[in-house]
DNA sequence: CGTTTTTGACCCGCGC
DNA sequence: GCGCGGGTCAAAAACG
């Protein structure tokens, strides 16, 4: 598990501090995961990333979810397709997370509004797809249950926040613990 | 009464 | 071109 404290994060994203705290300040919930989609560039210029998408490695750290890798990677259901709104601004990074909760609305400090709702093939669970009320804002994140197991919820964000979150901690409860929400 | 959810329709890329 | 899978829109309903 590669939780960041202090602040400097390996990547310009808050979302595992977020989670951290959610996870610290939610006891019946246990942060199971976390990966980064690593097929995100941050330059726009790799017109690779297009055709290598369906190959994004996708992968938990304890490996032993087969969440959208190798031989499924046809219907990874994980690979957000793309094409869809990378051009307008950069979506920016994809972080999913994995976490056991009997919960899937899980406050992680930002308002979302919900816009829809699938059923995925791979999948009896649906999927819920949800955007960043914020005006402006474009992030993204979509919810579902672990196809294996019920119990974990996956969550999955995409892009960078233009704007603090509304439930900024700028003092952490836990004194060790600095939540660096602002980047970029 | 403004905001969010619901839900089917619509759209788009891709494989055949 | 068509169908499928998956993502988004939008109108109406629900909510507070």
């Amino acid at each position: 598990m590669d939780f960041y404290f202090g602040n400097s994060p390996p990547y310009p994203n808050n979302y595992a501090h977020n989670s951290l705290n959610m996870a610290l300040s939610s006891p019946e919930i246990a942060l199971s995961d976390y990966l980064m989609l690593d097929d995100y560039v941050d330059h726009q210029d790799s017109r690779s990333s297009q055709s290598t998408e369906s190959s994004e490695k996708a992968t938990f750290n304890d490996a032993t979810h087969g969440f959208s890798t190798g031989a499924t990677s046809k219907n990874n259901n994980i690979n957000c397709k793309n094409g869809i709104n990378e051009n307008k601004g950069g979506v920016g990074p994809r972080i999913a997370f994995r976490t056991k909760s009997e919960l899937e609305i899980m406050d992680d400090g930002y308002k979302w509004r919900k816009y829809g709702k699938k059923s995925v093939k791979s999948s009896p669970n649906l999927r819920n797809y949800y955007k960043c009320s914020s005006g402006g804002c474009s992030v993204k994140k979509r919810v579902e249950r672990d196809r294996d197991d019920y119990s974990y919820v996956i969550t999955t964000y995409e892009g960078v926040h233009n704007h603090e979150s509304p439930f900024t901690t700028y003092y952490s409860p836990i004194s060790f613990v600095h939540f660096d929400t602002t980047f970029k």
